[in-house]
DNA sequence: GTGAAAGCGCTAACAT
DNA sequence: ATGTTAGCGCTTTCAC
């Protein structure tokens, strides 16, 4: 039998063939144990069946998870996943996509989205596909093949709102330097409903020292814990942080606790991503869900989806539902007493045995 | 000029050549931005610039920042980094190890080795250059062509005298099932330095659930919390809990918060690994340290070494002495009182000052 | 010291 | 429906 015909089986153009001869091709693969040369395939095609995962550090356990997650789903067809660490360097990740492209690699998932694919947009120009991750639906320039994202809006709302309903009054919004869409998403949430409501806001953003020493930083655990230390020190004391993401909400306990301030008795705090160690910590922490699994999966998809660009030129947009999970470091204030009168004010604890609480669930598409 | 004295320049055989003619190379691959197809290069030489890390899990930030440094390193020796995560199943990582031998990756960085090599012996016979992490320097079998490795028997003394110095008597040592070399060795310093001390040795071994659930498992925290509850209602109930890692010491810390007993008041707790989360939680975690950056480094340096087999042909192992990092999750044990009447105990918790301690350092070379 | 030429293992256009 | 064949971009003998 001829090369061409096994051929034709392996990239699964098995349709005009007498199934006969297609079953003979498929015993031989497997008595053989055949498996096409990676190398000689993309020499051929100038495509490396090669998925470059690019978030800015492994290091923070949200992207380790999801890396572990895309790693799986990737597998399942046949793709390997390289990484690539950018530390939310604009520069670095075009330089990385660059060196990629070069490398025959056509396919990547950029996590934690730039404001704008602009800075790549010549190489999706030129045939590469992009998954976004955490890209606004509305985001201007190039589209890529493929957004995903959780409503990084509604989740700050349902989180501002938690806090709110528990009658919190003085709440900061705190995160590390804002470079990336979904941080300014979730600060986009939370000022309008503290505005809706009534209130003034309060935005602490801070440098991530960390962002220089090579990704052990955590990303922003110890900027968070930098920050809020200074931010517990002001009088009026603010009675609530919401993190920008869960290493930062780490940090915040850590600085609450440095500080002699009670979590949740004298300061409630939610963070986001809802990361594995979230449930462990002291006190479990309240959190906005962002699904890696499922991200992971739906990534893997859309890639497969867009690879017949043909068939699938349209740009997507999945839109995930964020949830909140509601755990101990958040609790009722009873009464607020505008003014701040320190002394006006009790926390009453959630009892412990609180779980977490579902709010808001599922997946929406926008073609 | 020919193309074979271009590739020579590539490939570092420039030195029976004209100096004029180098340099004209230089500068034209300069110019035009020459950069070589990987994929041609493997299709040729059978080989694929690519490193491949194997390890347990990178939703363990262990991993992942050691992921991240290695990244680093890789890359500024033109290498790329693929994922691999066994959850430690030997088979599972077999077959990664002969999936990746057939896609051309002929160097693969071993993380958390098993005890033994033999699984993978044959394709090291056939030219894959091994890179074991945490392998015993004495291990049988087939010798990697490196094995770097934290003294993690010494690392366990160091925290059982610790514990020990802080009067502690009753310390359990809990883990996960060990099934790779570091934790064994864990266990060996841990009994060995009790027995040493006369007092009986208490190991505690638990399955982790987490190992079906794809990685989000956090690589322990879970098991070690649920293991921490049950070890925690025994009466007498240990004064002391070295976890096999960081993570399964949040989880311990976890659980006891649950059981309302107080760390380091009533219970010390020594991990090991000091991933950035130990310094952020509460209380803050003492560890024994494992530098990743400098292993990530000295795995890239090892495996660089090994690319030329025949000036280098013998198998190399580094040894890094661990740190143990003393922060505010032990504390002394006023009176030990053998017979453990509970009423007798009396422990004074560290002043919360205390930022961290290193005991021992340095790195030593067997070759 | 430099150049010419033979493939590495595939894919796809073309021939049958 | 199946077979033949020309490269993809490099490395590496082997002549010169």
């Amino acid at each position: 039998m001829s090369v061409s015909t096994v051929s034709n089986v392996l990239n699964g153009r098995s349709r005009r063939m007498r199934p006969a001869t297609r079953r003979r091709v498929d015993r031989a693969i497997a008595r053989l144990r055949y498996r096409p040369s990676r190398a000689a395939r993309q020499l051929r095609t100038g495509h490396a069946r090669t998925i470059a995962l690019v978030v800015p550090s492994v290091a923070n356990p949200y992207w380790g998870t999801l890396a572990v997650h895309l790693e799986t789903a990737a597998m399942r067809h046949g793709y390997q996943v390289v990484l690539c660490n950018t530390e939310r360097d604009r520069r670095r990740e075009r330089a990385y996509v660059a060196g990629l492209w070069q490398d025959g690699i056509r396919d990547i998932i950029l996590g934690s989205a730039l404001p704008s694919l602009e800075h790549v947009a010549d190489f999706m120009a030129r045939g590469l596909t992009v998954i976004a991750l955490g890209l606004r639906p509305d985001a201007g320039g190039a589209a890529p093949a493929a957004s995903i994202t959780v409503d990084n809006y509604r989740g700050a709302v349902l989180a501002t709102r938690h806090l709110l309903d528990l009658g919190h009054r003085r709440i900061v919004f705190l995160s590390d330097l804002p470079r990336v869409t979904s941080r300014l998403e979730r600060i986009r949430g939370y000022r309008e409903t503290m505005t809706g409501a009534g209130l003034a806001t309060d935005t602490v953003l801070v440098w991530a020292r960390g962002s220089a020493n090579g990704g052990s930083d955590a990303g922003g655990a110890d900027a968070g814990r930098g920050a809020a230390r200074r931010l517990l020190s002001r009088r009026p004391r603010p009675t609530a942080i919401l993190a920008g993401n869960d290493l930062c909400a780490l940090g915040t306990l850590a600085a609450a606790r440095e500080a002699g301030i009670s979590v949740p008795a004298e300061l409630s705090v939610v963070g986001f991503d809802d990361i594995a160690l979230a449930r462990v910590v002291t006190p479990p922490l309240t959190t906005v869900r962002q699904p890696a699994q499922a991200i992971a999966r739906m990534a893997v998809e859309q890639l497969l989806r867009a690879q017949d660009r043909a068939a699938h030129p349209e740009s997507v947009t999945l839109v995930v539902r964020p949830r909140l999970i509601v755990r101990s470091s958040t609790a009722r204030i009873v009464d607020s007493n505008e003014g701040g009168v320190r002394s006006g004010l009790t926390h009453v604890p959630r009892p412990s045995t609180a779980r977490g609480v579902a709010v808001g669930s599922g997946v929406s598409a926008i073609p």
